[in-house]
DNA sequence: GTATTTTTAGCACGAACGTGCTTCTACGCT
DNA sequence: AGCGTAGAAGCACGTTCGTGCTAAAAATAC
């Protein structure tokens, strides 16, 4: 009754990252919807009732799967966050770290991409999928917190942002960032061959530059 | 053999748009995964086998689906060009009017979400299913043909798009454009109730202006 | 009228899905 | 040793799906 498993647990959560992992190869390669749970289990080298002791149900281990790609993600622009605030504000140094968060979002090398295509495919399930949005909203809350505070740090000495129209603006240029980084990251997986990471790069450097460029004769 | 069934044809092409508004109503409310050929003919008032005398297969059905939904959005951005390029050249009657070729984009009613909707559950798809790439890889280049001949016009009376460095600026502009419009209609579709019509108009507003000040000081 | 073709409807099959349930193995504890 | 539980695997049921096929019904041609 009383059993202290340590170990045991240890194996476990490892064993439920071994099938999120496998979640996350199939939904990058063929799609949310081929994630089944046979499919799954196939992925995992593993059983049905394998996968099945882990997960309750199929949406247990969807609605799972998407809590660690969204940790994984919210993770990384935290800590990507930390080294921004970090840098002397309005230096080269800070610029460079502002483009390595807002990096983080867009699919630049493999991890990336498969974190992105996850993350994307989750979002637009979650629209249909009531046991999905509350995943989906604390991801929306986490990013846009972030991305708001960027636009702070962008455009802290400029003049803005203290009377109710300048936060109305800061407001704004959040929303606008955080749309063409979606945008951006959906072009990148949706069309690849053209949307390239030097392609992403260019595009989020030029938008970073109007930013300033537009922070500055409010 | 030879029968001239001029009506016959116009009822048959009348049949299939009707199931194809099925499709769209079913992908607008439920997704594309629910778009079923059972789900298709219920909602159109049709047995299985009275759509699939219409439609060889499911695939075809969703192809020309995709394809009727190209067809619209594209046909109203061009009328919507066309007006753009009616008006003066940096006239506030032109930039009403690019306001309003955007706008074509987002889903600013329910005609639009429902296009909007269907538009992107068709494009994430064809990343998977490879039937719809040809109309996905159409329907892009189509609206990015349209936006990048209004970065063009936008940039005209500035400086750049001379030289080399100056085409490859517009096209980047382009591409964010492209892409900032994406994340809006996206964001507009996923969180109905913080990106709502006023939020995006003020998000496209802002853009526009950004890149108005940023065309200047090239 | 009859004959032909389009239209509509339905059946049946195999495949894939989630899920409740049972079985077998192996290890930890008393 | 004996027991108990977790881990792994599989079976069976009902549902949904696409699709090949057949059959009635309506419209049209002769």
């Amino acid at each position: 009754m009383l059993k202290i498993l340590v170990p045991k647990i240890v194996d476990a959560e490892a064993r439920r990252q071994e099938v999120v992992h496998a979640v996350f190869r199939i939904i990058a390669s063929d799609g949310l919807e081929r994630a089944s749970l046979r499919e799954v289990a196939d992925e995992a080298g593993l059983a049905v009732g394998s996968v099945r002791h882990y997960f309750a149900s199929s949406d247990e281990l969807l609605v799972f799967s998407f809590g660690v790609v969204v940790d994984r993600i919210v993770g990384r622009l935290e800590s990507a966050m930390a080294a921004v605030e970090g840098e002397g504000s309005g230096s080269p140094e800070q610029h460079a770290a502002i483009l390595s968060l807002l990096g983080q979002l867009l699919p630049l090398d493999e991890e990336l991409a498969v974190d992105a295509c996850v993350w994307m495919a989750f979002r637009n399930a979650a629209r249909i999928k009531p046991v999905l949005a509350p995943e989906a909203e604390r991801s929306h809350r986490a990013v846009a917190a972030v991305v708001g505070r960027l636009v702070m740090i962008l455009n802290k000495e400029s003049t803005g942002g203290q009377d109710a129209d300048g936060q109305q603006a800061l407001v704004n240029e959040a929303e606008r960032l955080l749309a063409t980084m979606d945008g951006l990251c959906m072009h990148a997986l949706l069309h690849p061959e053209w949307m390239t990471a030097r392609m992403c790069s260019d595009v989020l450097t030029a938008h970073l530059r109007s930013m300033e460029s537009a922070a500055a004769p409010v």
